[in-house]
DNA sequence: CTTGAACCTACAGTAGCTGTAGCTCGTATA
DNA sequence: TATACGAGCTACAGCTACTGTAGGTTCAAG
């Protein structure tokens, strides 16, 4: 039987964290001691860790419910996981993608700059006036 | 004169954001109507633009306080405007380099489970026992 | 038996908004 | 001038995924 700290520290996560997971009925209701403390079995353990991998992966705590919910059921066509993985997938690439263009952005920018003084800094002209950001949302006469 | 709504529209912000700019002291507190309705001119448009640039540069909150307070003072150096900006950079090449390792791993897991039953997936199975993840936090006979 | 680390609950806070309820204001049209 | 209705107002709750705190209780080693 674990206490909670041990669960912890065997996962490599916080005790709140585990509470709160409890909380959101992610981690089942585990049993108690006598005096009321949370004792945990290897169910548990392999519950939390695989929790953990999952978030080290970027998988949202919803993905990561429904996940689990299929791995309780072995005879289901495993569609749906690929389905999960994939789509997670597609984000991860469609958020480095995105992370990609400000990069670019930031380096032309700094590359830009060779001002001394804040009145002639290309990065803040760049903040001020860029022509996607002003102007045209909407105005009549754009 | 320009109503909280136009300004919304002008800059491509929610009317809800710009309140809530006002709340944490990133607006000023504009002007109001005679009914109370707020009242803004060009330097709180340009303001408003600045900050929602920024933001799609994905520049922090607090970042774009510094880089607004900065911007305020023309004849100081813009070391300090070169120095948030890179650090900014830094931030999303290291979000870059984490989520690719993500995006390869995540590949390689979808690239390996060919299994039909949820009992045989490769995917479920790296999530249930990856080797960094369970037994070597901490434990003393690890 | 004592001590102190670990546990308990309950709640507030983080970033950066977004949405809702229940009201009031402004303005275009009849 | 009356009225309708979109836009604005405040205040507060909610989102993700935790993290931290206060104030009290339990456990286990010595």
């Amino acid at each position: 039987m674990l206490s909670i700290g041990t669960l912890a520290k065997r996962t490599g996560t916080k005790v709140q964290t585990i509470r709160y997971y409890e909380q959101i009925a992610l981690m089942p209701t585990p049993g108690r001691s006598e005096g009321g403390q949370r004792r945990y079995g290897e169910a548990e353990l392999d519950r939390l860790a695989f929790i953990r991998h999952s978030r080290q992966l970027g998988f949202s705590l919803e993905a990561i419910r429904e996940l689990l919910d299929l791995s309780d059921s072995p005879e289901r066509s495993c569609a749906k996981v690929d389905a999960v993985t994939q789509k997670h997938l597609r984000d991860v690439e469609a958020r480095i993608a995105r992370l990609d263009a400000l990069r670019i952005e930031l380096q032309r920018m700094i590359s830009e700059c060779s001002a001394d003084r804040v009145a002639d800094c290309r990065i803040l002209e760049v903040l001020r006036d860029h022509e996607e950001c002003l102007a045209d949302h909407d105005r009549p006469g754009a």
